[in-house]
RNA sequence: GGUCCCUUCGUCUAGCGGUCUAGGACAUCGCCCUCUCACGGCGAAAACACGGGUUCGAUUCCCGUAGGGAUCACCA
Protein backbone atom coordinates (compact mmCIF):
# COMPACT_ATOMS: atom_id res chain seq x y z
CA UNK A 1 0.00 0.00 0.00
CA UNK A 2 1.30 3.68 -0.90
CA UNK A 3 0.12 6.79 -0.47
CA UNK A 4 2.65 9.36 -2.27
CA UNK A 5 1.70 13.08 -1.82
CA UNK A 6 3.93 15.39 -3.52
CA UNK A 7 5.45 18.92 -2.27
CA UNK A 8 3.90 21.05 -4.72
CA UNK A 9 1.00 22.80 -2.46
CA UNK A 10 -1.55 22.31 0.03
CA UNK A 11 -3.01 19.00 0.94
CA UNK A 12 -6.20 18.38 -1.29
CA UNK A 13 -8.99 16.52 -0.37
CA UNK A 14 -8.35 13.67 -2.63
CA UNK A 15 -5.16 13.32 -1.24
CA UNK A 16 -6.98 12.64 1.97
CA UNK A 17 -8.91 9.94 0.08
CA UNK A 18 -6.36 8.28 -1.43
CA UNK A 19 -4.36 8.06 1.80
CA UNK A 20 -7.50 6.86 3.54
CA UNK A 21 -8.41 4.17 1.08
CA UNK A 22 -4.59 2.98 1.04
CA UNK A 23 -4.45 3.13 4.79
CA UNK A 24 -8.22 1.27 5.07
CA UNK A 25 -6.80 -1.43 2.68
CA UNK A 26 -3.44 -2.13 4.26
CA UNK A 27 -4.90 -2.49 7.53
CA UNK A 28 -7.79 -4.79 6.62
CA UNK A 29 -5.55 -7.07 5.06
CA UNK A 30 -2.52 -6.63 6.93
CA UNK A 31 -0.55 -4.87 5.14
CA UNK A 32 1.25 -1.78 5.89
CA UNK A 33 0.78 1.74 4.75
CA UNK A 34 3.56 3.77 3.98
CA UNK A 35 3.95 7.38 2.33
CA UNK A 36 6.45 8.40 0.23
CA UNK A 37 7.32 11.85 -0.95
CA UNK A 38 7.56 12.39 -4.05
CA UNK A 39 9.76 15.76 -4.49
CA UNK A 40 11.93 14.75 -7.84
CA UNK A 41 10.62 17.97 -9.35
CA UNK A 42 13.24 21.30 -7.80
CA UNK A 43 10.98 23.55 -9.47
CA UNK A 44 7.82 23.36 -7.96
CA UNK A 45 9.05 22.26 -4.48
CA UNK A 46 7.03 24.61 -1.82
CA UNK A 47 8.75 25.70 1.09
CA UNK A 48 7.66 23.74 4.54
CA UNK A 49 4.66 21.87 2.76
CA UNK A 50 5.69 18.20 3.63
CA UNK A 51 5.58 19.53 7.08
CA UNK A 52 2.10 20.91 6.64
CA UNK A 53 1.35 17.25 5.19
CA UNK A 54 2.56 15.66 8.60
CA UNK A 55 0.47 18.01 10.44
CA UNK A 56 -2.48 16.76 8.41
CA UNK A 57 -2.39 13.34 7.70
CA UNK A 58 -1.36 13.58 11.54
CA UNK A 59 -4.67 15.44 12.22
CA UNK A 60 -6.74 12.39 10.05
CA UNK A 61 -4.89 9.65 11.89
CA UNK A 62 -3.20 9.08 8.93
CA UNK A 63 0.49 8.78 9.28
CA UNK A 64 2.06 6.01 7.67
CA UNK A 65 3.28 2.92 9.56
CA UNK A 66 6.59 2.94 8.50
CA UNK A 67 8.57 6.23 7.79
CA UNK A 68 12.58 7.36 7.75
CA UNK A 69 14.12 5.87 11.00
CA UNK A 70 11.71 3.35 11.45
CA UNK A 71 10.73 1.03 8.12
CA UNK A 72 12.56 -1.38 6.23
CA UNK A 73 12.69 0.29 3.31
CA UNK A 74 13.38 3.81 3.67
CA UNK A 75 14.35 6.39 2.65
CA UNK A 76 11.19 7.18 1.91
CA UNK A 77 11.76 10.72 0.32
CA UNK A 78 12.30 10.02 -3.15
CA UNK A 79 15.34 12.85 -3.72
CA UNK A 80 17.08 10.60 -1.07
CA UNK A 81 16.93 7.58 -3.70
CA UNK A 82 18.23 9.48 -6.66
CA UNK A 83 21.29 6.91 -6.47
CA UNK A 84 19.16 4.15 -6.20
CA UNK A 85 17.07 5.18 -9.62
CA UNK A 86 20.39 6.18 -11.29
CA UNK A 87 21.92 2.60 -10.95
CA UNK A 88 19.50 1.50 -12.24
CA UNK A 89 18.83 3.87 -15.10
CA UNK A 90 22.80 2.56 -15.33
CA UNK A 91 21.49 -0.84 -16.11
CA UNK A 92 19.37 -0.19 -18.73
CA UNK A 93 21.92 1.95 -20.67
CA UNK A 94 23.87 -1.05 -20.46
CA UNK A 95 21.28 -3.10 -21.70
CA UNK A 96 20.68 -1.15 -24.53
CA UNK A 97 17.14 -0.29 -22.88
CA UNK A 98 18.04 3.52 -22.53
CA UNK A 99 19.85 6.12 -23.75
CA UNK A 100 20.85 9.74 -23.46
CA UNK A 101 19.06 12.77 -25.50
CA UNK A 102 20.47 15.67 -25.77
CA UNK A 103 17.78 17.38 -27.71
CA UNK A 104 17.20 21.42 -26.01
CA UNK A 105 13.43 22.10 -24.72
CA UNK A 106 13.40 24.78 -28.01
CA UNK A 107 14.06 21.39 -30.35
CA UNK A 108 11.77 19.40 -28.42
CA UNK A 109 8.38 22.54 -28.84
CA UNK A 110 9.50 22.72 -32.49
CA UNK A 111 9.54 19.14 -32.64
CA UNK A 112 6.15 19.15 -30.95
CA UNK A 113 5.00 22.00 -33.24
CA UNK A 114 5.82 20.20 -36.64
CA UNK A 115 3.98 16.95 -35.31
CA UNK A 116 0.56 18.95 -34.66
CA UNK A 117 0.80 20.78 -37.67
CA UNK A 118 1.21 17.14 -39.72
CA UNK A 119 -1.68 16.41 -37.42
CA UNK A 120 0.50 13.05 -36.41
CA UNK A 121 0.99 11.95 -32.91
CA UNK A 122 2.85 13.85 -30.63
CA UNK A 123 6.33 12.38 -28.48
CA UNK A 124 9.38 11.53 -28.92
CA UNK A 125 9.36 8.43 -31.48
CA UNK A 126 10.96 7.03 -35.00
CA UNK A 127 11.90 9.99 -37.21
CA UNK A 128 11.16 12.12 -34.09
CA UNK A 129 13.66 10.37 -31.87
CA UNK A 130 16.78 12.09 -32.94
CA UNK A 131 19.08 10.58 -30.66
CA UNK A 132 17.92 7.12 -30.23
CA UNK A 133 20.33 5.73 -32.37
CA UNK A 134 22.30 7.98 -32.64
CA UNK A 135 26.27 6.81 -33.35
CA UNK A 136 28.52 6.62 -30.64
CA UNK A 137 30.86 8.99 -31.91
CA UNK A 138 28.21 11.91 -31.59
CA UNK A 139 27.37 10.78 -28.75
CA UNK A 140 30.63 10.78 -27.10
CA UNK A 141 31.34 14.47 -28.55
CA UNK A 142 28.43 15.78 -27.14
CA UNK A 143 29.13 14.01 -23.34
CA UNK A 144 32.39 15.40 -23.79
CA UNK A 145 31.46 19.08 -24.54
CA UNK A 146 29.44 19.05 -21.34
CA UNK A 147 25.93 19.44 -22.65
CA UNK A 148 23.00 18.64 -20.82
CA UNK A 149 21.09 15.50 -21.43
CA UNK A 150 18.17 13.37 -20.31
CA UNK A 151 18.15 9.57 -20.55
CA UNK A 152 15.03 8.47 -22.34
CA UNK A 153 13.64 4.80 -22.19
CA UNK A 154 14.03 3.14 -25.50
CA UNK A 155 10.30 2.36 -26.06
CA UNK A 156 10.02 -0.99 -27.63
CA UNK A 157 6.19 -0.43 -28.65
CA UNK A 158 5.25 0.06 -32.20
CA UNK A 159 2.27 2.03 -33.84
CA UNK A 160 -0.41 0.01 -33.87
CA UNK A 161 0.29 -2.49 -31.06
CA UNK A 162 -2.91 -2.83 -28.00
CA UNK A 163 -2.08 -3.35 -24.40
CA UNK A 164 -4.17 -4.94 -22.13
CA UNK A 165 -4.02 -4.77 -18.32
CA UNK A 166 -6.49 -5.23 -15.22
CA UNK A 167 -7.26 -2.49 -13.13
CA UNK A 168 -9.26 -3.26 -9.96
CA UNK A 169 -11.57 -0.72 -9.83
CA UNK A 170 -12.40 -0.90 -14.03
CA UNK A 171 -11.62 -4.09 -14.66
CA UNK A 172 -9.88 -4.73 -18.26
CA UNK A 173 -8.86 -1.75 -19.87
CA UNK A 174 -7.12 -1.93 -23.30
CA UNK A 175 -5.24 0.85 -24.63
CA UNK A 176 -2.61 1.63 -27.74
CA UNK A 177 0.58 0.99 -26.82
CA UNK A 178 3.26 3.20 -26.06
CA UNK A 179 5.51 4.42 -28.71
CA UNK A 180 7.40 7.13 -26.66
CA UNK A 181 11.02 7.37 -25.40
CA UNK A 182 9.98 8.31 -22.55
CA UNK A 183 12.25 10.73 -20.14
CA UNK A 184 13.34 8.53 -17.42
CA UNK A 185 15.90 10.58 -15.88
CA UNK A 186 15.85 14.63 -16.03
CA UNK A 187 18.73 16.68 -16.84
CA UNK A 188 21.03 18.13 -13.95
CA UNK A 189 23.95 20.76 -13.57
CA UNK A 190 25.84 17.97 -11.26
CA UNK A 191 25.86 14.55 -11.12
CA UNK A 192 23.13 13.91 -9.01
CA UNK A 193 19.81 13.13 -11.30
CA UNK A 194 16.65 12.82 -10.67
CA UNK A 195 14.05 10.79 -12.00
CA UNK A 196 10.94 11.40 -13.65
CA UNK A 197 7.19 10.08 -12.06
CA UNK A 198 6.90 7.15 -14.33
CA UNK A 199 10.60 5.72 -13.35
CA UNK A 200 10.92 6.36 -9.69
CA UNK A 201 7.38 4.87 -9.06
CA UNK A 202 8.01 1.89 -10.46
CA UNK A 203 11.14 1.43 -8.95
CA UNK A 204 10.08 2.06 -5.16
CA UNK A 205 6.91 -0.22 -5.73
CA UNK A 206 9.22 -2.67 -6.35
CA UNK A 207 11.90 -2.16 -3.77
CA UNK A 208 9.04 -1.19 -1.17
CA UNK A 209 7.59 -4.34 -1.93
CA UNK A 210 4.31 -2.73 -2.74
CA UNK A 211 1.12 -4.98 -3.42
CA UNK A 212 -1.64 -2.43 -5.25
CA UNK A 213 -0.77 0.18 -6.99
CA UNK A 214 -3.74 2.60 -5.58
CA UNK A 215 -3.92 5.95 -7.21
CA UNK A 216 -5.77 8.32 -9.48
CA UNK A 217 -7.53 7.97 -12.84
CA UNK A 218 -5.54 10.15 -14.40
CA UNK A 219 -2.39 7.84 -14.39
CA UNK A 220 -4.48 5.24 -16.72
CA UNK A 221 -3.09 6.82 -19.58
CA UNK A 222 0.12 6.64 -18.57
CA UNK A 223 -0.09 2.64 -17.85
CA UNK A 224 1.34 1.17 -20.78
CA UNK A 225 4.74 3.75 -20.42
CA UNK A 226 4.88 1.90 -16.61
CA UNK A 227 4.21 -1.90 -18.42
CA UNK A 228 7.38 -1.01 -20.54
CA UNK A 229 9.08 0.36 -17.94
CA UNK A 230 8.59 -2.73 -15.59
CA UNK A 231 9.68 -5.54 -18.69
CA UNK A 232 12.34 -3.47 -19.41
CA UNK A 233 13.53 -3.66 -15.58
CA UNK A 234 12.44 -7.40 -15.23
CA UNK A 235 10.19 -6.39 -12.69
CA UNK A 236 6.53 -8.19 -12.05
CA UNK A 237 3.64 -6.08 -12.23
CA UNK A 238 1.86 -4.67 -9.51
CA UNK A 239 -2.41 -4.67 -9.32
CA UNK A 240 -3.41 -1.23 -10.38
CA UNK A 241 -6.71 0.42 -8.89
CA UNK A 242 -7.25 3.78 -10.32
CA UNK A 243 -9.87 5.68 -8.64
CA UNK A 244 -11.88 8.39 -9.99
CA UNK A 245 -11.52 12.25 -8.57
CA UNK A 246 -13.38 13.87 -6.16
CA UNK A 247 -16.07 16.14 -8.81
CA UNK A 248 -17.36 19.61 -8.07
CA UNK A 249 -20.49 21.25 -9.32
CA UNK A 250 -19.91 23.89 -11.56
CA UNK A 251 -22.96 25.06 -13.49
CA UNK A 252 -24.35 22.05 -14.97
CA UNK A 253 -21.11 20.84 -15.58
CA UNK A 254 -18.97 19.13 -13.22
CA UNK A 255 -15.26 19.14 -13.11
CA UNK A 256 -12.23 17.76 -10.60
CA UNK A 257 -12.41 19.31 -7.39
CA UNK A 258 -9.88 22.06 -8.03
CA UNK A 259 -7.56 23.48 -5.24
CA UNK A 260 -7.12 26.63 -6.64
CA UNK A 261 -10.81 27.48 -7.44
CA UNK A 262 -12.48 25.54 -4.78
CA UNK A 263 -11.80 26.49 -0.96
CA UNK A 264 -13.17 22.70 -0.36
CA UNK A 265 -11.04 20.89 -2.16
CA UNK A 266 -8.22 21.55 0.46
CA UNK A 267 -7.99 19.74 3.68
CA UNK A 268 -7.74 22.80 6.07
CA UNK A 269 -11.11 23.40 5.24
CA UNK A 270 -11.86 20.88 7.13
CA UNK A 271 -9.90 21.77 9.86
CA UNK A 272 -10.77 24.80 10.23
CA UNK A 273 -14.47 24.53 10.09
CA UNK A 274 -14.17 21.91 12.91
CA UNK A 275 -15.46 18.70 11.77
CA UNK A 276 -14.60 16.21 13.21
CA UNK A 277 -12.00 13.65 11.27
CA UNK A 278 -14.38 10.85 11.75
CA UNK A 279 -16.90 11.99 9.95
CA UNK A 280 -14.69 12.93 7.40
CA UNK A 281 -13.40 9.95 6.99
CA UNK A 282 -16.73 8.07 7.12
CA UNK A 283 -18.38 10.35 4.47
CA UNK A 284 -15.50 10.01 2.20
CA UNK A 285 -15.67 5.94 2.87
CA UNK A 286 -19.45 6.48 1.84
CA UNK A 287 -18.16 7.96 -1.39
CA UNK A 288 -15.34 5.19 -2.44
CA UNK A 289 -18.30 2.61 -1.36
CA UNK A 290 -22.12 3.88 -1.07
CA UNK A 291 -22.48 0.87 0.59
CA UNK A 292 -20.71 2.63 4.16
CA UNK A 293 -22.85 5.49 3.46
CA UNK A 294 -26.07 3.78 5.10
CA UNK A 295 -24.04 2.42 8.18
CA UNK A 296 -23.61 4.55 11.07
CA UNK A 297 -20.01 6.27 11.58
CA UNK A 298 -18.37 3.92 13.62
CA UNK A 299 -19.29 1.17 11.54
CA UNK A 300 -18.39 2.47 8.42
CA UNK A 301 -15.07 3.06 9.97
CA UNK A 302 -15.17 -0.48 10.98
CA UNK A 303 -16.23 -2.00 8.09
CA UNK A 304 -14.28 -3.26 5.02
CA UNK A 305 -13.91 -1.44 2.23
CA UNK A 306 -13.99 -2.87 -1.08
CA UNK A 307 -11.89 -1.58 -4.25
CA UNK A 308 -13.99 -3.57 -6.50
CA UNK A 309 -17.05 -1.19 -4.85
CA UNK A 310 -15.77 2.07 -5.91
CA UNK A 311 -18.16 3.75 -8.64
CA UNK A 312 -15.82 4.83 -11.74
CA UNK A 313 -17.56 8.31 -11.93
CA UNK A 314 -15.85 10.98 -10.09
CA UNK A 315 -18.55 11.34 -7.12
CA UNK A 316 -19.22 14.92 -6.43
CA UNK A 317 -18.33 16.27 -2.69
CA UNK A 318 -21.73 17.17 -1.15
CA UNK A 319 -21.11 19.25 2.04
CA UNK A 320 -25.02 18.91 3.20
CA UNK A 321 -24.70 15.06 2.86
CA UNK A 322 -20.91 15.61 5.30
CA UNK A 323 -22.69 17.87 7.33
CA UNK A 324 -25.11 15.07 8.06
CA UNK A 325 -22.87 12.46 8.81
CA UNK A 326 -20.74 15.02 10.95
CA UNK A 327 -24.03 15.97 13.12
CA UNK A 328 -25.52 11.67 13.30
CA UNK A 329 -21.62 11.00 14.56
CA UNK A 330 -21.53 14.37 17.27
CA UNK A 331 -24.54 13.38 18.49
CA UNK A 332 -23.12 9.94 19.02
CA UNK A 333 -21.02 11.83 21.61
CA UNK A 334 -20.70 12.39 25.51
CA UNK A 335 -20.99 15.88 26.40
CA UNK A 336 -17.31 15.93 27.91
CA UNK A 337 -16.28 14.72 24.78
CA UNK A 338 -17.86 17.17 22.68
CA UNK A 339 -16.67 19.80 24.98
CA UNK A 340 -12.93 18.63 24.52
CA UNK A 341 -13.37 18.28 20.60
CA UNK A 342 -14.57 22.17 20.53
CA UNK A 343 -11.54 23.10 22.80
CA UNK A 344 -9.00 21.66 21.10
CA UNK A 345 -10.44 23.14 17.79
CA UNK A 346 -11.30 26.93 19.60
CA UNK A 347 -7.60 27.03 20.61
CA UNK A 348 -6.70 27.21 17.53
CA UNK A 349 -9.71 28.72 15.75
CA UNK A 350 -11.79 30.95 18.34
CA UNK A 351 -9.14 31.83 20.65
CA UNK A 352 -12.28 33.87 22.30
CA UNK A 353 -14.77 31.05 22.33
CA UNK A 354 -11.66 28.97 23.77
CA UNK A 355 -11.63 31.67 26.68
CA UNK A 356 -14.96 31.84 27.27
CA UNK A 357 -15.73 28.13 27.61
CA UNK A 358 -12.41 26.87 29.09
CA UNK A 359 -13.34 29.59 32.52
CA UNK A 360 -16.46 27.67 33.02
CA UNK A 361 -16.20 23.58 31.51
CA UNK A 362 -18.60 23.08 34.32
CA UNK A 363 -21.29 25.14 32.62
CA UNK A 364 -20.29 24.13 29.17
CA UNK A 365 -21.10 20.44 30.21
CA UNK A 366 -24.42 21.08 31.36
CA UNK A 367 -25.23 23.46 28.61
CA UNK A 368 -24.43 20.09 26.05
CA UNK A 369 -25.96 17.79 28.07
CA UNK A 370 -29.19 19.84 27.31
CA UNK A 371 -31.11 17.11 25.34
CA UNK A 372 -28.30 15.28 24.97
CA UNK A 373 -27.48 13.48 28.09
CA UNK A 374 -29.65 10.46 29.19
CA UNK A 375 -32.32 11.12 26.05
CA UNK A 376 -33.13 8.70 23.55
CA UNK A 377 -33.04 11.08 20.61
CA UNK A 378 -30.18 13.57 21.35
CA UNK A 379 -30.28 16.46 19.50
CA UNK A 380 -28.36 16.71 15.93
CA UNK A 381 -27.87 20.74 16.15
CA UNK A 382 -23.38 20.78 16.51
CA UNK A 383 -22.51 19.30 12.79
CA UNK A 384 -18.69 21.16 13.18
CA UNK A 385 -16.82 22.28 16.04
CA UNK A 386 -17.30 26.19 14.93
CA UNK A 387 -21.18 25.17 15.45
CA UNK A 388 -20.90 25.76 19.50
CA UNK A 389 -20.50 29.22 19.39
CA UNK A 390 -24.06 30.03 17.98
CA UNK A 391 -25.84 27.32 19.07
CA UNK A 392 -23.89 26.98 22.90
CA UNK A 393 -22.28 30.35 22.99
CA UNK A 394 -24.72 32.41 25.09
CA UNK A 395 -24.86 30.47 27.67
CA UNK A 396 -21.16 32.10 28.38
CA UNK A 397 -21.43 35.91 29.89
CA UNK A 398 -18.44 36.98 27.63
CA UNK A 399 -20.13 35.99 24.49
CA UNK A 400 -23.61 37.12 25.59
CA UNK A 401 -24.68 40.45 25.09
CA UNK A 402 -27.73 41.65 27.23
CA UNK A 403 -31.05 42.03 25.31
CA UNK A 404 -32.17 45.55 27.32
CA UNK A 405 -34.09 47.04 24.62
CA UNK A 406 -37.47 46.34 25.12
CA UNK A 407 -38.24 47.33 21.30
CA UNK A 408 -35.81 45.05 20.04
CA UNK A 409 -36.32 43.42 16.42
CA UNK A 410 -35.51 39.83 17.55
CA UNK A 411 -39.09 40.44 20.63
CA UNK A 412 -41.32 39.92 17.89
CA UNK A 413 -42.90 43.34 17.62
CA UNK A 414 -44.53 43.01 20.98
CA UNK A 415 -45.28 46.61 22.38
CA UNK A 416 -42.28 47.81 24.56
CA UNK A 417 -44.27 48.59 27.73
CA UNK A 418 -45.74 45.07 27.55
CA UNK A 419 -42.40 43.44 26.91
CA UNK A 420 -41.14 44.91 30.01
CA UNK A 421 -44.61 44.19 32.04
CA UNK A 422 -44.38 40.84 31.33
CA UNK A 423 -40.68 40.56 32.42
CA UNK A 424 -41.02 42.82 35.67
CA UNK A 425 -44.62 39.90 36.20
CA UNK A 426 -42.35 37.11 35.45
CA UNK A 427 -39.53 37.84 38.28
CA UNK A 428 -41.94 38.92 40.58
CA UNK A 429 -43.07 35.23 40.49
CA UNK A 430 -40.21 33.21 39.41
CA UNK A 431 -39.80 29.70 40.76
CA UNK A 432 -37.43 27.27 38.64
CA UNK A 433 -39.47 24.75 37.18
CA UNK A 434 -38.41 20.84 37.46
CA UNK A 435 -40.04 19.92 34.48
CA UNK A 436 -41.42 21.51 30.60
CA UNK A 437 -44.72 21.41 31.43
CA UNK A 438 -44.49 22.90 34.73
CA UNK A 439 -42.56 25.96 33.76
CA UNK A 440 -44.67 26.11 30.67
CA UNK A 441 -47.81 26.29 33.11
CA UNK A 442 -46.26 28.84 34.99
CA UNK A 443 -45.12 31.32 32.03
CA UNK A 444 -48.99 30.76 30.68
CA UNK A 445 -49.95 31.85 34.13
CA UNK A 446 -47.65 34.86 34.29
CA UNK A 447 -48.13 36.03 30.43
CA UNK A 448 -52.33 35.65 31.09
CA UNK A 449 -51.67 38.54 33.79
CA UNK A 450 -50.02 40.62 31.40
CA UNK A 451 -52.80 40.04 28.44
CA UNK A 452 -51.73 37.22 26.38
CA UNK A 453 -53.94 34.54 25.36
CA UNK A 454 -53.15 31.38 27.42
CA UNK A 455 -53.51 29.64 23.84
CA UNK A 456 -52.44 29.85 20.71
CA UNK A 457 -55.91 28.97 19.15
CA UNK A 458 -57.32 31.74 21.92
CA UNK A 459 -55.29 34.45 20.32
CA UNK A 460 -56.33 33.69 16.78
CA UNK A 461 -59.75 33.59 17.46
CA UNK A 462 -59.52 37.25 19.15
CA UNK A 463 -56.77 38.60 18.04
CA UNK A 464 -58.07 41.84 19.17
CA UNK A 465 -58.37 41.05 23.17
CA UNK A 466 -54.84 40.09 23.43
CA UNK A 467 -51.57 41.37 23.37
CA UNK A 468 -50.20 37.91 22.03
CA UNK A 469 -50.68 34.91 22.81
CA UNK A 470 -48.43 32.86 25.16
CA UNK A 471 -45.83 31.86 22.19
CA UNK A 472 -44.87 35.43 21.40
CA UNK A 473 -44.54 35.78 25.61
CA UNK A 474 -42.02 32.70 25.89
CA UNK A 475 -40.53 34.01 22.40
CA UNK A 476 -39.65 37.26 24.53
CA UNK A 477 -38.02 35.25 27.27
CA UNK A 478 -36.49 32.95 25.04
CA UNK A 479 -34.98 36.07 23.73
CA UNK A 480 -33.66 37.91 26.82
CA UNK A 481 -32.17 34.69 27.83
CA UNK A 482 -30.36 33.67 24.86
CA UNK A 483 -30.34 36.69 22.41
CA UNK A 484 -31.61 33.96 19.57
CA UNK A 485 -35.27 33.01 18.59
CA UNK A 486 -34.08 29.48 18.48
CA UNK A 487 -32.70 27.58 21.84
CA UNK A 488 -33.64 24.31 23.66
CA UNK A 489 -36.72 24.01 26.07
CA UNK A 490 -35.93 27.03 27.97
CA UNK A 491 -36.73 25.40 31.08
CA UNK A 492 -33.73 23.31 30.62
CA UNK A 493 -31.98 26.93 29.95
CA UNK A 494 -32.50 28.04 32.78
CA UNK A 495 -31.88 25.28 34.84
CA UNK A 496 -28.59 25.86 33.46
CA UNK A 497 -28.17 29.37 33.39
CA UNK A 498 -29.21 29.65 37.27
CA UNK A 499 -31.26 31.53 38.86
CA UNK A 500 -29.63 35.00 39.35
CA UNK A 501 -28.01 34.84 35.63
CA UNK A 502 -31.98 34.34 34.65
CA UNK A 503 -32.82 37.27 36.97
CA UNK A 504 -29.77 39.14 35.22
CA UNK A 505 -30.63 38.56 31.56
CA UNK A 506 -34.58 39.09 31.94
CA UNK A 507 -34.16 42.04 34.33
CA UNK A 508 -31.88 43.67 31.89
CA UNK A 509 -35.58 44.64 29.98
CA UNK A 510 -37.06 45.81 32.91
CA UNK A 511 -34.94 48.38 33.19
C1' G B 1 -7.94 16.68 -32.26
C1' G B 2 -5.97 11.35 -31.01
C1' U B 3 -6.52 7.83 -27.09
C1' C B 4 -8.75 5.87 -22.62
C1' C B 5 -12.70 5.99 -19.04
C1' C B 6 -17.68 7.16 -17.61
C1' U B 7 -23.48 8.13 -18.05
C1' U B 8 -30.16 5.36 -13.02
C1' C B 9 -34.03 10.78 -8.87
C1' G B 10 -30.76 17.55 -7.31
C1' U B 11 -26.62 14.30 -4.82
C1' C B 12 -24.41 9.24 -3.44
C1' U B 13 -26.20 4.99 -5.38
C1' A B 14 -29.12 -0.42 -5.50
C1' G B 15 -29.99 -3.07 -9.83
C1' C B 16 -25.79 -7.69 -12.60
C1' G B 17 -32.51 -10.13 -18.98
C1' G B 18 -38.39 -11.08 -16.52
C1' U B 19 -38.63 -9.92 -9.04
C1' C B 20 -38.85 -2.53 -11.78
C1' U B 21 -45.97 0.61 -11.82
C1' A B 22 -36.98 1.05 -10.66
C1' G B 23 -35.37 0.35 -4.10
C1' G B 24 -32.52 3.15 -0.26
C1' A B 25 -29.85 7.36 1.88
C1' C B 26 -28.84 12.84 1.92
C1' A B 27 -31.11 17.26 0.34
C1' U B 28 -36.11 19.50 -0.80
C1' C B 29 -41.42 20.05 0.27
C1' G B 30 -45.92 18.84 3.22
C1' C B 31 -48.31 16.94 7.67
C1' C B 32 -47.84 15.38 12.90
C1' C B 33 -45.36 16.38 17.64
C1' U B 34 -44.62 21.47 19.66
C1' C B 35 -43.25 27.66 23.70
C1' U B 36 -39.09 28.60 19.24
C1' C B 37 -35.25 25.25 17.53
C1' A B 38 -33.25 20.48 17.31
C1' C B 39 -34.80 15.41 17.57
C1' G B 40 -38.50 11.99 16.23
C1' G B 41 -42.90 9.98 13.30
C1' C B 42 -45.68 9.91 8.67
C1' G B 43 -46.02 11.28 3.64
C1' A B 44 -44.95 13.72 -1.27
C1' A B 45 -42.23 15.11 -5.42
C1' A B 46 -37.94 13.27 -8.00
C1' A B 47 -34.07 9.14 -12.38
C1' C B 48 -32.86 4.40 -16.22
C1' A B 49 -28.99 10.53 -21.72
C1' C B 50 -30.74 9.45 -26.94
C1' G B 51 -31.21 6.16 -31.32
C1' G B 52 -30.71 1.50 -33.28
C1' G B 53 -30.14 -3.66 -32.71
C1' U B 54 -30.07 -8.92 -29.96
C1' U B 55 -34.20 -11.29 -27.38
C1' C B 56 -40.62 -13.83 -26.27
C1' G B 57 -38.82 -9.79 -22.98
C1' A B 58 -34.07 -4.80 -21.82
C1' U B 59 -32.32 -0.26 -16.67
C1' U B 60 -29.49 -4.76 -17.31
C1' C B 61 -26.11 -7.40 -23.48
C1' C B 62 -24.07 -5.18 -28.44
C1' C B 63 -23.38 -0.92 -31.84
C1' G B 64 -23.80 4.12 -32.80
C1' U B 65 -24.88 9.41 -31.23
C1' A B 66 -24.69 13.04 -27.56
C1' G B 67 -22.74 14.68 -23.00
C1' G B 68 -19.07 14.47 -19.09
C1' G B 69 -14.19 13.21 -17.24
C1' A B 70 -8.98 12.05 -17.89
C1' U B 71 -4.55 12.15 -20.69
C1' C B 72 -1.19 13.46 -24.63
C1' A B 73 5.78 17.54 -20.19
C1' C B 74 12.74 16.96 -18.07
C1' C B 75 4.52 17.92 -13.18
C1' A B 76 3.28 14.53 -10.12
Amino acid sequence: MRFCPSPTGAMHLGGIYVAMLDQAIARQSDGVYIIRIEDTDQEREVEGAAGDFDRILRWFGLTADEFDGQGAYGPYTQSQRADIYMSYARDLMRRGKAYPCFATKDELTAMAAEQRAMKVQPGYYGRWAPWRDAPDDQVRAKLDSGQPYVIRLRSPGEGERRVTFTDIIRGEITANDNQNDVVILKSSANSLRLPTYHFAHLIDDHLMRATIVLRGEEWISSVPVHLQLLEANGFDQIPYAHVAPLMKQEGSARRKLSKRKDPEASAEFYIEAGYPRQAILSFLRGLANSRLSYLSVAESLSEPVHLEEAGMAGPLVDLAKLDHVASEWIATMDSEDVLREVLVWAAHHDPKLAAAVESDRDLAVRALDIERKGVENPRKDLGKWSDFRAYYGYFFNPLFELVSDPADERLGGIDPEVVRTLCATYLDRYVQATDGDAWFEHLRAVSETCGFAATVRAYKDAPDQYVGSVREASQIIRVALTGTKRSPGLHLVTDVLGEPEVRRRIGALVG
